[in-house]
DNA sequence: AGCGTAACGTTATCTTATCACATAGTTGTG
DNA sequence: CACAACTATGTGATAAGATAACGTTACGCT
């Protein structure tokens, strides 16, 4: 944690202060959440956690969770099938695990291509109980 | 439009009064944006729409389209397809089309499986621009 | 009629997200 | 250096989405 940690990446200070709440927290936050973790660190206005969000998402770093209206550090070093990544959201205990299927990408393309659809971006997100959370 | 067409499919009132303005809309709908289109009807806040939403969801009348924060008329009559359906959003006219694929939901449930994961519910939204959109 | 349940109405409140506008830092160019 | 162009920031206000809490009304049933 020191002084200039937010430079690596080529980050600003706002953008490497949430990349760092989302990296601990380890799981989905919303910006609100991320907002009063950094209260004292000189933020003050959702806008300032939406502005690095933006960033952060636009990198390939971070995720936005449609469904939980949340965002969550990518775990995938390279991410590179980034534009078709699966989230398992278990329901019971918040955790969510990122997955990358190529077969699934395919198809979607294919989908999409059958309609002449100009794909940009796929959000594919399942919602249930996790491995832990049904034997528990 | 007669004075008793809410009580075919055992809808309410309030229930039919949304089913209606989301068909007649043909395209994704904001709650609030119901809300004010039903605000000579009656309505006065959004619990009455969210409320009426819920049920036709559940009916499976009405699909949230999570990356949206909007809500949709089910194209599908039967609908059984209804856990894993995909929808394609145009960014630029707003248009949705809603199709269900038997082999991605075969490929999502596999997924599932060999995470143990217990799914309850799939949100599959692909975002870009749509055929006619791409060529005007 | 009496009971239980589902739907409704209303107000307030909470959460999520963006607008508008002013300011400051950064970079590239002449 | 001076300037323009761009990017990031700070701040206050407000829009948009969603739910809580509470009481009331309508409906189905025996």
């Amino acid at each position: 944690m020191n002084q200039h940690a937010y430079s690596i990446d080529g980050l600003t200070k706002n953008q490497s202060l949430v990349m760092n709440e989302l990296s601990k927290a380890g799981g989905p936050l919303g910006a609100y959440a991320i907002l009063d973790q950094l209260r004292d660190r000189g933020f003050r206005a959702p806008l300032q956690v939406y502005r690095a969000l933006d960033k952060l998402v636009e990198a390939g770093l971070v995720h936005k969770l449609e469904s939980l209206n949340a965002f969550v550090a990518c775990r995938q070093p390279g991410c590179e099938g980034h534009e078709t990544t699966v989230f398992m959201i278990c329901e019971t205990c918040g955790q969510t695990t990122e997955i990358s299927d190529t077969a699934l990408a395919k198809r979607l393309k294919k989908l999409a291509g059958d309609f002449e659809f100009g794909l940009r971006e796929t959000t594919i997100e399942l919602r249930g109980t996790c491995h832990l959370c049904s034997t528990n």
